[in-house]
DNA sequence: TATTATTATGGTATCGATATCATTGCTTAT
DNA sequence: ATAAGCAATGATATCGATACCATAATAATA
């Protein structure tokens, strides 16, 4: 790619073809805005070459990077795997390329990102978390960019939100618990104060017990150096403690109930027998055959790929932007309950 | 941050500080090349205009993008999210940023993400595989760039390696079970062809076991849709058709020792008294209390920043780079073996 | 055939920051 | 007191592609 230590420039396959830098540009570009011969010499000198147009350049001078920046909250877990894989899938036949960002659950992270990323003049901005500080919210409003939030859909977005009702769903899966006739159904979630996913779905669960129990609630503090599973381990045995009597455990996402689920085999537990269990998001591993978790599948690639449609839509200038897309959510019933 | 419609430039805040355009990137880039009221006045005038730096611009005049490609096998399993964190947090504290691509496992996937991603002229490419096309290899190698290949040492790396030994390792852990006396050892693993860590640790079983018994082999093929748990089940099927009285199975990574542990507890198998069982990689939720999966565990935030460490010191063009560094591996001993 | 569209191509200015070299003013050494 | 050295700042050219406008060549229409 490079020669004498440089890298060949739209002039080199230029002069090369016997064209205008200009032409290069456009038959790499637009190739219908090229004859067909034309276009076919200068594919053959940028091949010969091993030319790769600089998009550095290229964002300068059209003021459009084709980068779309992703905040990400974290990449354990393959909570977020199928949503980038669908921003990817969606956002590549334009060009479009994903710049990653993880913020850890964490808002002061996020805020440092957000004017690391800004700098690179992204031409959307996508975050999975709709928790920000003013100073993040201040600087994405000021930008001007397209902004999306997923995986919630809080009531005043940014720009505009994709996701769906972690409350709704929530309290769709304790009331199916109600309707396979469990009782003193508990609830487990990790405090996290930099997140409100996991208030959301105890909320639901409150909601859903309230006409026939009181709460049983388990709220952990995040420690350092956990695994999202211990958590549900260590869950179960409180719940074991304070009511053992327990017919049915709802867990605020997947990886706490394969703690559960773990811990439950560990101490004899039959599930779903003795105790039925649920989880949230359906990940890697919930719905494999020997685990069969009762889940909430949300359709992480579909929710990708819809934002990555609206990004599209809005520099082809399309139709207005929603503030909220909701893409909905899905009982999946397995063995676990 | 933008002013009629426009983001701010640097000429805006000289202007407003009193200054001329380079001394407001010197008071950014190089504060101490400015003096202190000079700095201090620029800096005030950045926050009140909100200004962000145009990383773009400075790519393309400085010839450096600040910016790592790295392109990771897959986003699932958690397996190379430690990894990410070690780079970001290494690459970080000199303003370099990751683009990240996801390969899916697929060599014609990587090829096309190796060109678009050398568009963007990054100052290092990261590649968590060593088998490319011979394509990918050249252009790589003509670039010029820095490229570094984790989670394995090869033989002929492009430019230079960071990882371990998966042959060696596999071999310990087998090595391990036979002296703690179980016998009759099988191994799983998924065959795909477009990888060959799963490959080395086979090697590393095959050799260990060499002096004691005869091989027992699963390999399964990939298939769409499968989870990584989903082959576990299915190996430990097979395995009890075929070998009714194996003692113990090597797993070539937690995923699947997930699904076998799984499994083994819906069919009432005992772990470890009845099958021992190891795993490899030690991610989410191999170490959980519950689970206590016998692993092979891998420094991914070691390697990530070790690797972040010779960008560095590639750029401040401090020693020679080694084309190979080994950061070992532990065998993590738990309950499962 | 003359005239107007339309297509294909090129020239030049420009995007916003930084490299390079130049300048100014001040300190320190001889 | 003069020269040399350094610190702080600025002017200008430049990075490589693309926007914008202009022009040439071809096709379509009157």
């Amino acid at each position: 790619m490079r020669r004498d230590g440089k890298w060949a420039t739209m002039d080199d396959v230029a002069k090369r073809a016997g064209v205008g830098a200009i032409t290069v540009s456009r038959a790499l570009r637009t190739p219908d805005k090229v004859s067909d011969k034309t276009r076919e010499r200068i594919l053959r000198a940028v091949d010969e070459i091993g030319y790769v147009l600089d998009e550095t350049a290229g964002a300068l001078s059209s003021k459009r990077s084709r980068t779309v920046c992703a905040i990400i909250s974290t990449l354990e877990q393959s909570i977020f795997s199928s949503t980038i894989d669908g921003l990817t899938n969606g956002l590549s036949p334009s060009g479009m390329q994903l710049f990653l960002g993880t913020a850890q659950y964490n808002l002061e992270t996020e805020e440092n990102l957000v004017k690391a990323l800004l700098g690179r003049r992204p031409d959307a901005v996508i975050l999975t978390s709709s928790m920000h500080t003013p100073i993040t919210r201040q600087r994405l409003k000021a930008s001007g960019l397209p902004v999306f939030e997923l995986w919630e859909l809080p009531e005043d977005p940014i720009y505009a939100a994709v996701g769906f009702s972690n409350r709704k769903a929530s309290f769709d899966i304790t009331k199916h618990l109600f309707e396979t006739c469990r009782q003193n159904i508990a609830f487990i979630r990790v405090n996290n104060i930099h997140e409100n996913r996991g208030l959301s779905r105890m909320k639901g669960y409150m909601e859903a017990i309230a006409p026939h129990q009181s709460p049983r609630l388990v709220e952990l503090s995040p420690r350092s150096g956990a695994h999202a599973a211990d958590y549900g381990a260590e869950g179960l045995a409180q719940i074991l403690t304070q009511w053992p009597n327990t017919g049915a455990i709802v867990c605020a996402n997947d990886s706490i109930a394969l703690g559960v689920w773990c811990e439950a085999m560990r101490r004899g537990i039959a599930i779903p027998s003795d105790i039925a269990l649920t989880g949230f998001g359906d990940f890697e591993p919930a719905g494999s055959s020997a685990l069969g978790l009762t889940t909430v599948h949300i359709d992480g690639f579909k929710m990708g790929q819809i934002t990555a449609d609206l990004i599209n839509g809005f520099y082809a200038c399309e139709a207005q932007i929603d503030k909220a897309t909701d893409i909905g959510y899905k009982i999946v019933k397995r063995h676990s309950a």
